[in-house]
RNA sequence: GGCCCCAUCGUCUAACCAGGUUAGGACACAGGGUUUUCAUCCCUGCAAUGCGGGUUCAAAUCCCGCUGGGGUCACCA
């Protein structure tokens, strides 16, 4: 039984796509299944871009979900470089071997010859492919063009009449005629590899043995099936997973229609959250986050496990009942056959859902470690984090409980921070402006003056009393004292806010607020 | 338009391959309970096999057609 071999090829684009972040899941899932090697290599034939730049964010969101490659940028391996870029060595000799054995031909024709050969074909509604004039061409004329500059492209020599048949993992068996595919161009005058075919002379070189990608791919599959013949390499299997649709759409989630998923229902929430976060973080223009980047989710304080579990629930399931995943039960499950070939909807409540699941999961401690820095960024704390400090941030972690879904969920908790706080009105007006309500608010004031100790149960019994001397409903004081001492309608237990902010800090809001 | 893929609740899916289930679960939504708000938690409800033919005692499941949706058609990856 040989290796199991999987592989990622992303072109650094800049940013990681959460849909192939997908895939790449799917990739590492099946390696580790089988005790395999996932491989990450770098698509980068034909762009002249910033490293630091282009494939930082790539290996970061690799880094942040725990999906860890084992041979590939950065990390080396046997088969290196894992750079197409600094591949073009193998591409050459496959090339030329290609030429040699009569699979590949020197095509002389312009691009304007060539697109008059399509446009004629279009307008007679035959398929077009390719004439083949530098077929007919003398081994002289060759030369002659040759010598005398003429710049030509490297075509495969596509078998006409025959029947390529590919038994893919998921989509079983899918076949295509050759007489209706266009010799494809492998190498480009100036010698450097196209996409399709530096794609097989990798996946050959760096043992690949399961080629699992979007099924965008699948029209793909016929030319690199034919140049894997062609070069006499064993073929890998090729298992067409589903892309993933933007939501609510049957229509694959693309980094170009980010703007228009602004109005989409289902993605509107994220951006707005993004808005309201990002830029008390500091990030806002330059970064440019949105829901189709995996940073988007690292930023605004995700868990990878939310995501990750989201992730492997887009096309595949364990079983009729399994929601929850964590990526151990993953890695002990996960199987081609149960991927479902429809495409799928990538779902933000669900992994909202997720992301709850696995937030309440967390230990504290690793709670609070999360929710720092973002307070830092904020400037609400400063570095160096005093014990002291972070002692505050726990207790105000614990005060929020549940509510805390995501790390940048601790930034309601401004109040606590800043006495620069800011009021909800409306129910300002609703609670505290109100027939009544700031005498009730003004009594109760004194008795929490005299409060000893100044905690929860000891508050909770004064403003029973208080209720039951007077009469008045509990949820009056309650609503009464939060909006007045944070200037939210929700949060923590009101108690627990008090507590918080001290009983001076309290008094002079409460005061405060009964002035304004 | 050519080639190719796909089709179960609003969404993600189970059951399909080896035909027989009141078509199951989760998210979302609605209602109720717990809770000082919110969140959590618990209960209940809503809601699907695209259409038409076959095959069969029996079809979501097997076959064909239709319709619909989507992907892809570069000297991009």
């Amino acid at each position: 039984m040989s290796t199991v071999r999987t592989r990622f090829a992303p072109s650094p684009t800049g940013y990681m796509h959460i849909g192939g972040m997908r895939t790449a899941l799917f990739n590492w899932l099946y390696a580790k299944r089988h005790g395999g090697q996932f491989i990450l290599r770098i698509d980068d034939t034909d762009q002249e871009r910033n490293q630091e730049t282009a494939l930082g964010p790539i290996l970061r969101a690799f880094r942040w979900l725990g999906l860890l490659w084992d041979e590939g940028p950065e990390v080396g391996g046997s088969h290196k470089p894992y750079f197409q870029s600094q591949r073009s060595h193998l591409y050459r000799a496959a090339a030329e071997k290609l030429e040699q054995s009569g699979h590949a031909y020197r095509d002389f024709s312009t691009k304007e010859e060539n697109d008059a050969d399509r446009k004629l074909a279009d307008k007679e509604k035959r398929p077009y492919i390719n004439i083949r004039r530098s077929l007919e061409l003398s081994d002289a004329k060759k030369r002659e063009l040759e010598t005398a500059g003429h710049p030509w492209v490297l075509r495969l020599l596509v078998p006409r009449e025959s029947k390529i048949v590919l038994d893919d993992l998921i989509r079983e068996r899918v076949e295509w005629d050759t007489s209706l595919l266009p010799d494809p161009v492998i190498m480009r005058a100036n010698g450097s590899a196209l996409y399709n075919f530096a794609t097989v002379v990798d996946d050959a070189e760096l043992e690949i043995s399961h080629v699992i990608r979007a099924e965008e791919h699948l029209p793909n599959t016929p030319i690199q099936i034919l140049l894997h013949e062609a070069l006499g390499n064993t073929l890998p299997r090729f298992a067409h997973i589903p892309y993933v649709c933007a939501p609510g759409t049957k229509e694959k989630l693309s980094k170009r229609k980010v703007e228009q998923y602004r109005k989409n229902p289902a993605f509107k929430r994220l951006f707005e959250r993004g808005d309201e976060v990002f830029p008390q973080l500091g990030l806002s223009a330059a970064v440019a986050l949105d829901p189709v980047m995996v940073e988007y989710y690292e930023r605004i304080g995700y868990l990878p496990a939310g995501v990750l579990n989201a992730l492997a629930r887009i096309g595949w399931s364990l079983d009729d009942r399994t929601e929850i995943l964590s990526l151990q039960t993953l890695v002990e499950n996960f199987s081609l056959e149960r991927v479902v070939k429809a495409p799928a909807g990538f779902d933000p409540d669900k992994l909202f859902s997720f992301q709850g699941h696995w937030m309440k999961e967390l230990p504290l401690d690793e709670k609070v470690d999360g929710c720092v820095p973002y307070l830092v960024d904020a400037k609400l704390i400063s570095e160096p984090v005093s014990a002291e400090t972070r002692e505050f941030v726990k207790s105000i972690v614990v005060a929020l409980g549940d509510r805390l879904k995501l790390f940048a969920d601790i930034l309601d908790a401004r109040p606590f921070f800043t006495d620069d706080i800011t009021f909800d009105e409306k129910n300002f007006d609703k609670r505290v402006r109100k027939d009544g309500v700031p005498a009730h608010l003004a009594a109760f004031r004194n008795r929490l003056e005299t409060l000893e100790p100044f905690t929860v149960p000891a508050m909770e019994a004064a403003l029973q009393a208080y209720c039951e001397e007077t009469g008045e409903q509990t949820g009056t004081l309650v609503h009464a004292l939060r909006l007045s001492t944070t200037g939210q309608a929700v949060g923590p237990g009101v108690y627990d806010c008090l507590a918080l902010l001290g009983k001076e800090k309290s008094l002079a809001r409460i005061d405060a607020a009964l002035k304004r």
